[in-house]
DNA sequence: TAGTTTGTTTAGAACGTTTTAAACGATGTG
DNA sequence: CACATCGTTTAAAACGTTCTAAACAAACTA
């Protein structure tokens, strides 16, 4: 692979470096990934080590993580013993299957503690007027928590239904075709 | 403060606390935040090391990071020369907004860094079949990554012009006294 | 079978982040 | 003015995470 090209896929490689660090997200997973991506053709585990400059112990757990999430698939190559990993290219499906059971987790876990907090609170048995006042406050916050999850869950739902699979253009019949998008 | 109180804002603490990793967030400002949130009354720094057992350090510069982000806003109390701080109780507002200039922002990014590989990449003279042909996945590999950015971006924007205000019930009139929804 | 090549595991190093304690500065008080 | 009470800053420690090199295991080759 040409110096130019490794750099052209540098600039992006950089980026994602930082996104995922705003993200807390592993970054050499990602970077496995967008070259992987890019190069469009599949992989040995000693090329992923000399494209990126990172050991082959971190490229093995890595590109197994990508392979549990779907991300990229080990195949064949005749005549190598290797092992060699091509990506998964339906990359916006792939983008929202993560989304999606994302915030569907977030959102349990969210509900689950607003409960958990809420039977606290209401198996207690206040001994003055001070700390009723402080239970009535406290739950009045907690029904407000409750409201706004109901509502992101609301809003979750409708667009898991139909809009977001429209508006992306997944699973309907029309866009199975790639319509090409020009840059500039 | 009782301590079956404070054990029933535990629970919510705790969740925050796993969220925040998750996400790769500070957890001492969000801590803080729902600490300030649950009590419902304003509480002076001195409190906050007492409630939470961290530095009073750490509390001073968390607290004006979230006063920036306008989640908290200093108040005067009689009396008292300490700085007392209470919460900005809108939090669904103020989440959305945080969302939204995040989607924003990466959005952004994202589109800038592909731009700029695509720049690096139109520049290359391809020696040979071979780099032609890299040059050309290349492309095909931005131009699709371009179009997941434009799908998403086009579906941020649908969903800020109306859509999510109103799912959600910000900035309509009908909506501005709080319905309360009960939990169970 | 002995020797290679390959992928995996792991102990410790390197790294960045967060937290704290202590120093500091600013402001009020007797 | 001397002292006390705050909030802020900072240098160093504590911490968790990630990375690597080396050991290891498994599969192939001669």
């Amino acid at each position: 692979m040409s110096e130019e090209l490794e750099k052209a896929q540098d600039i992006l490689l950089g980026k994602v470096n930082q996104l995922c660090a705003k993200f807390g997200l592993n970054n050499v997973m990602a970077q496995l990934y967008i070259v992987l991506y890019l190069q469009g053709k599949s992989m040995s585990l000693d090329a992923m080590v000399e494209r990126l400059k990172i050991s082959k112990g971190s490229v093995s757990v890595n590109i197994r993580a990508l392979e549990r999430y779907g991300a990229v698939r080990k195949v064949w190559v005749k005549g190598s013993r290797k092992d060699f990993y091509e990506v998964e290219t339906d990359i916006s499906r792939l983008i929202i299957e993560r989304v999606k059971s994302m915030i569907q987790g977030r959102l349990s876990e969210v509900k689950e503690a607003i409960d958990a907090s809420h039977r606290a609170l209401n198996s207690i048995k206040p001994v003055d007027k001070e700390e009723r006042e402080s239970i009535k406050v406290f739950n009045e916050r907690l029904n407000q928590l409750n409201k706004v999850q109901n509502k992101a869950r609301g809003l979750f739902n409708l667009f898991n239904s139909s809009f977001l699979n429209k508006a992306i253009g997944l699973k309907t019949k029309r866009n199975n075709k790639e319509e090409m998008v020009e840059i500039h």
